[in-house]
DNA sequence: CTCAGTTTGTTCTCACGTTCACAAACTCCT
DNA sequence: AGGAGTTTGTGAACGTGAGAACAAACTGAG
């Protein structure tokens, strides 16, 4: 079997999307290993650590390829640099941001970004009256620099966190100057165009999903309050 | 067939999880077809509103019962009242905030919690600094005043936007007062015991996922840099 | 009343994801 | 060196979810 060629610069195997979720977690549970010290941990370990079943983990792992060794676990230090290069952390991502309402604000100042490798570059707001506002460090600027912006700092990844209303049109721009990944805080499905990717982060809806779960677990409170 | 005693006032099937998602999504739809003035609405509109299968869509309604007319479709309002009812949305859920940092801020000045049936009644943070501030039309008050507020108003949900150091300790408090359902911003993993429900949101994994995906779609830039 | 057209509700099939269970492979102790 | 004890990697069974396809049920026209 010839091997072809490339193959281990990037693994042709295709990970499954469940997988590629989880991935995130078990970097930051080894990273938390790491920091305590730990050297090597058995997939028990993690599984534990990351609140998914073992032999789930040890499939995802196998994904990536064969970094245990059998009787022994995962050297914690190797494997976290395994699944940081599989998932792209190893590189550094300049990340737009649209929208510097409160959201706006507070992914600005979110630390988990850049300790992961993302760098916020730029922060837009098509109102006026936010623009040259200091926010992090950054100065807004006017959603129309986006182009130049996008051109000079090689960004591929936007975050849109404006209002449901302006989102699609937001959306829109960002594709036509380049971007191939949203991440969208707005309450609203975007329309792109193929091989773009989209993810949709919406509070709310995971208040409601609580609900459901919460409305069920009583055994019913009576409609009208008895006093 | 004798009906089961309570079988409307609360349908014992058990809707699948990866249908719970969905409702509040289809809700959303729906509001905006009612303020827009459609009085009814096909499997298909909806679908194509919301980016989902419309086989999908009508099998995730028939596990609410048959609210739509063959032929017709689904009337819009009547369809919204029966999602709102079965994620509980008819009633009010008073929410409380923990950790008013800036993402804190930004929950707790979210227009969409309180259009969707979540009140907030109460903002905590353990730093007396912040004690006293007010924000959202709320005092910040004591992490300690936690259990009178949890009485009062018999609150069962919880969102947690603390560091993620912080977040287990105060997970263990919210569980200890009763809270039975818990929003987790912070970045770690919580441990409860069964019957409380934990959802997690985490702003650096989705952006993760997203630079798994793009990493993947560049041919291979090269590892080191050209020039 | 009948028939053509539309749209729901549901059945069936397939793909995906999860979990169990175990052989293979390693370490350590004697 | 050999054997007991661990732990990985994976094959196989199981459960859940997605999508195609279709019968049932409605509307409206003639």
């Amino acid at each position: 079997m010839l091997p072809t060629e490339g193959d281990e610069v990037r693994p042709g195997r295709d990970i499954p999307e469940a997988t590629v979720a989880r991935l995130p977690i078990y970097l930051r549970a080894l990273t938390t290993f790491s920091e305590k010290g730990t050297g090597t941990c058995s997939s028990e370990n993690l599984a534990q650590a990351t609140g998914v079943n073992s032999a789930k983990l040890r499939k995802d792992l196998s994904y990536l390829g064969s970094y245990g060794t059998r009787g022994v676990g995962y050297d914690v230090d190797y494997l976290r640099y395994q699944i940081a290069r599989e998932i792209g952390l190893t590189q550094d991502w300049p990340v737009i941001i649209v929208g510097i309402g409160n959201l706006g604000h507070a992914l600005a100042n979110y630390s988990g970004f850049r300790s992961r490798g993302f760098r916020v570059v730029a922060l837009l707001d098509a109102d006026p009256a936010r623009h040259d506002d200091h926010v992090a460090g950054l100065r807004v600027r006017s959603f129309d620099d986006l182009e130049r912006i996008v051109a000079e700092q090689d960004v591929s990844i936007g975050v849109i966190a404006t209002p449901a209303a302006a989102a699609q049109s937001v959306a829109d721009r960002l594709v036509a100057v380049g971007l191939t990944s949203i991440l969208n805080f707005a309450p609203t499905v975007l329309a792109v165009p193929a091989g773009v990717d989209v993810r949709k982060v919406d509070l709310s809806i995971e208040l409601q999903i609580l609900a459901f779960h919460e409305q069920r677990k009583t055994p019913l409170p009576a409609e009208g309050e008895p006093a």
